[in-house]
RNA sequence: CGCGGGGUAGAGAAAUGGCAUCUCGCCUGGCUCAUAACCAGGAGACUGCGGGUUCGAAUCCCGCCUCCGCCA
């Protein structure tokens, strides 16, 4: 394993829902930076997966007729299927439902016990199902669940408990102190201002969820489905299993990138969890923020959930990437319209780069200069480009080679290349020189790009390629 | 209720005490290498509302309204 691998993680989707844009945000921010990452001669490791216990889960697949695990084995697929079309880079794709991940949850809480960090106690409340937990009274709406419009279930039962409180002062050190670096930095406010609240020792076992991993040593309990989906970061790493330890992730993990509902579990349980065990906690929480579509909260009832796969049959991978990326800025909230898809593919796709990219391999062709200029990428923006994308300051970035192709095309209307003869050799050498600088701004965006167009960027970098420039069809051809 | 974050031209964003800036869209003109492209100019903002501090406020203070998230 080399020494600077950077490890990455999505959260895992809980596969009562199918893969819609919001999950494919996340996973495209973190691809992106994985590949900055791996564009700068550094290894990554991006893991990604699929979050398969609990009630609901069960409940899904009975609605349906199918035994639990087969319904996961088909929800799982389509999320990577829909990652397939996106390209993302991912080097594993987890599931809970896997032997590897259950021994390691199992030996996960084998440790908690052992270190004396979880107790028995008994628990009443109400219960709902759809949110997986108990909820709290005044929580609730005409007595019923706000959040799924549902009556909750009375329940008692003895449960395993974590002592969370006991690591609080640790975890709270630790961000303090940026050992866990939560970012942007209103989220790092947000869990400091938790932290000060009321947290309370939590559950981490349940009395009547079947489709969950059993407790060891009481086979009346499983494993409460947030603390088994939260131990997957752990179980890719080999941890308490016996997968091969070659190509393996290195614990801890650099970045935990997730949205904003589950920062509670990333910034704060996760890492208590991990203390408990005397195993370092992440070095980062990485959070995003939501979207609406067209100003509503995406949902079945409306209608307008957004598949990943619709985005990539219109635009393709590299444009649908481009065009979720830059819709709003990274860690903020926002607001998705099919609509801005269609403006902003033909403003900066269509007449941004890829005419930038035609006019320029034309003009070559009609000067017959393909011999004579040698695209060259300018290091230093390239790399400034690939440091801020590291940083997930991907809008930012992507505004910034955006420039550059805008500078690139108002140096050409500003020395008019085409009104010189080719005839005179001043003339020739002039164009010649415009030709030169053009191309190199052709070759530096598209290996800035990269991360986020893969493909594409490859293409013009052939196209570009020393003293061989051709003209091709058109990259983003233009939409009525 | 509480905690955190928002509200700036039609849309998306920037500006942390000093002429409100950029991108998209729209209108007009120019150009012709390029994908109805590209370039220039223009219209379009009581910076959520009300008060306050200040020579000066989008920015700081107080109150209010409103949106998002806090078990997917």
């Amino acid at each position: 394993m080399k020494e600077n691998e950077f490890f990455i993680t999505t959260p895992i989707y809980y596969v009562n829902d199918k893969p819609h844009i919001g999950h494919a945000y996340a996973t495209l921010v973190a691809d992106v930076v994985a590949r900055a990452h791996r564009a700068c001669g550094e290894s990554a490791y991006f893991l990604t997966g699929t979050d398969e216990h609990g009630a609901k889960v069960a409940q899904s697949a009975e609605k349906v007729g199918k035994q639990p695990q087969e319904f996961c084995d088909e929800i799982a697929e389509l999320f990577q299927s829909a990652w397939a079309g996106l390209c993302i880079s991912h080097n594993r794709f987890i599931r809970t439902t896997e032997s590897y991940h259950i021994e390691t949850v199992q030996a996960f809480l084998k440790e908690l016990k052992a270190k004396d960090a979880i107790y028995e106690g008994e628990y009443e409340g109400l219960y709902c199902t759809g949110c997986e937990s108990f909820i709290q009274e005044k929580d609730l709406i005409d007595g019923k669940c706000p959040h799924h419009n549902k009556e909750p279930e009375l329940l008692k039962e003895n449960n395993w408990f974590f002592r969370l409180t006991a690591y609080l002062p640790q975890v709270e050190r630790a961000i303090q102190e940026n050992r866990i670096i939560v970012a942007p930095d209103h989220f790092r406010n947000e869990v400091l201002a938790l932290l000060k609240q009321d947290l309370q020792d939590f559950s981490v076992t349940r009395a009547g969820v079947d489709w969950g991993i059993p407790l060891p040593w009481d086979e009346t309990q499983t494993i409460y489905v947030w603390v088994d989906a939260l131990i997957n970061y752990l179980s890719a790493t080999g941890w308490g299993n016996n997968q091969s330890q070659e190509n393996l992730p290195k614990w801890p993990a650099d970045v935990h990138v997730c949205g904003k509902d589950i920062l509670k579990f990333h910034a704060i349980y996760w890492p208590a969890l991990l203390m408990a065990i005397d195993l370092m906690p992440p070095r980062g929480v990485t959070i995003h923020g939501f979207f609406t579509v067209d100003g509503q909260k995406m949902s079945k009832t409306i209608g307008n959930v957004i598949s990943p796969n619709d985005l990539v049959s219109e635009y393709g991978a590299d444009s649908a990437r481009y065009l979720l990326l830059t819709q709003f800025p990274f860690g903020q909230d926002g607001d998705i319209a099919f609509s801005r898809f269609k403006e902003n593919y033909n403003a900066d796709l269509a007449n941004g780069i890829g005419n930038l990219v035609q006019r320029v391999s034309t003009l070559i062709e009609n000067f017959h200069l393909q011999a004579d200029i040698t695209p060259c990428v300018d290091e230093g923006f390239m790399v400034s480009i690939r440091e801020h994308m590291k940083g997930f300051q991907i809008t930012e970035s992507i505004a910034e080679i955006m420039k550059k192709a805008r500078e690139s095309d108002l140096a050409l209307a500003t020395s008019e290349p085409w009104k010189k003869d080719p005839t005179i050799e001043s003339d020739r050498t002039e164009v010649k020189q415009i030709l030169q600088d053009a191309s190199n701004s052709i070759v530096t965006i598209a290996s800035a790009l990269e991360p986020v167009m893969p493909h594409v960027c490859q293409e013009i970098l052939v196209r570009f390629s020393s003293r061989d420039i051709t003209k091709g069809d058109a990259l983003f051809p233009r939409k009525a």
